[in-house]
RNA sequence: GGUGGGAUACCCAAGCGGCCAACGGGGGCAGACUGUAAAUCUGCUGGCUUUCGCCUUCGGAGGUUCGAAUCCUCCUCCCACCA
């Protein structure tokens, strides 16, 4: 049982900082009962939840399985610095109401995975306000310039002679001091993170708590192009709250290559029954593109539900095997006669006339399935199934 | 504080008086091939009631010129080296 559980939670992880005390915790759960801590700090201004975010819950949730108790940090105080990578503009900290509702959309989110009874949601605002200014000067005699600069990106850019803000170097004191004022027993988070989770350790050391935490880190999860790690910035995200049909699809999209890795980081299938699926890939018993859809049936079940899911795999053969329209494409209502480059940009699946030319010009627009030849093409009254490419659909009803 | 360098379309990056809506690469979109995968090949990649035409764009504001992304002036912001 406890060999089990430990296997479950060392599934997929990029590296255990303290592998021991986590044995000790289980340990302790399973002889005695004893529950633990589970530490992971969300940034408040991105409540959109995506897939790569749910790597770390996922590992959250199988900690509470076994005794684990949550703490699902909201960094409202610390998202004022920022993330030292990147040279976005000085942020404002957020007002409280805005605050408020990111966490609320945080929560319907972040339950879908994580069990909400072994959850406790805080706001870092509530100890760091408090710290006050001499608090925050007793946090930063706790470490030095020197080994703050080993950390590797802090080095790169030192060396570079790029800029780096006095603010940067307290980010990590910050989010360590959460791991004190919490008395967490474990953190989790990417493994670009690492340098933060370690800075818990020491802050918890250097402030007598009697405990430093264990560190557990997940790597990050490569977005829908296999290559840059999901980002809603990025655009290669696939949403927790996106609709079945579109989480579907796009996971169909993925690479095979990918896939592997979305199983491993992302289902709940045993790794034995993914090396099967492997196995029988490689042999060529099964069909990838069939392995595929197995995950992709998974994840739309666990946002949405299994009949969702069944729905949005017919749907897609629909489209794309049998090559028919979708079933719930939108309508549009126009005053004919119309130019059909100006009716497909009314109708939102071309941006603009321009490209609305371009993409006839490429033969890539059909018209109740025909290819449209003729870029001068007025529509009279009646109904047409626009198409333009294989996955933007209208129905434009001309008057 | 001093001295140099730079800001070009989604990103990188050419261009340095007209041939520039602006080379090239990346990315993106589309076509072929497929399993709406990957890889590969090909085309496109500012906008416009319709393209042998017009309008907007090369950090910002002015100026010189028949004509500027390219020259001049001022401003803003970045960067490097030195203190």
């Amino acid at each position: 049982m406890l060999q089990e559980a430990l296997a479950e939670i060392k599934r997929g992880t990029a590296e255990i900082i303290d592998e021991q005390k986590i044995t000790k915790l289980l340990e302790g759960y399973f002889k005695e009962g004893k529950n633990y801590t589970v530490k992971a700090g969300f940034d408040p201004t991105a409540p959109d939840l995506h897939l790569g975010h749910t790597v770390l819950l996922q590992k959250l949730a199988a900690f509470q399985k076994y005794g684990g108790i949550v703490q699902f940090i909201i960094g409202d105080f610390t998202a004022m610095i920022g993330d030292p990578t990147g040279k976005s503009e000085t942020r404002k900290k957020l007002d409280r109401s805005t605050v408020e509702k990111n966490a609320q959309s945080y929560k319907e989110q972040v339950f879908k995975v994580l069990d909400p009874d072994k959850t406790q949601v805080v706001f870092n605002s509530a100890w760091l306000d408090a710290l006050g200014a001499s608090g925050l000067v007793e946090l930063t005699t706790l470490f030095s310039v020197a080994r703050m600069l080993e950390r590797d990106d802090f080095e790169k850019r030192f060396k570079a002679g790029k800029s780096i803000a006095i603010s940067e170097f307290i980010y990590p004191l910050l989010q360590g001091y959460d791991s004190v004022y919490l008395k967490s027993d474990i953190e989790i988070g990417g493994t670009d993170q690492k340098f933060n989770l370690l800075m818990g350790r020491h802050l918890q050391r250097s402030y007598g708590i009697g405990k430093e935490q264990a560190v557990l880190m997940m790597p990050i999860l490569e977005g829908l192009d296999g290559v840059q790690k999901m980002s809603k910035s990025l655009g290669n995200y696939i949403g927790v709250t996106e609709a079945p049909n579109t989480m579907f699809a796009k996971l169909m999209s993925i690479s095979d290559e990918l896939m592997w890795r979305y199983y491993e980081l992302l289902s709940s299938k045993s790794l034995e029954e993914i090396a099967t699926l492997k196995e029988g890939v490689a042999s060529g018993r099964l069909h990838p593109k069939r392995v595929k859809e197995l995950l992709a049936m998974e994840i739309v079940a666990r946002y949405h539900n299994e009949e969702a899911a069944k729905k949005a795999k017919e749907e897609f053969d629909k489209i794309h095997k049998k090559n028919e329209i979708p079933s719930d494409i939108k309508e549009v209502s126009l005053q004919g006669p119309i130019w059909i480059a100006k009716a497909l940009v009314e109708a939102g699946i071309e941006p603009s006339t321009s490209q609305a030319r371009r993409d006839i010009q490429a033969g890539a627009v059909r018209l109740n399935k025909e290819k449209v030849q003729d870029i001068n093409l007025q529509l009279q009254s009646g109904e047409y199934i626009a198409q333009v490419g294989k996955r933007k659909f209208a129905k434009l009803k001309v008057e």
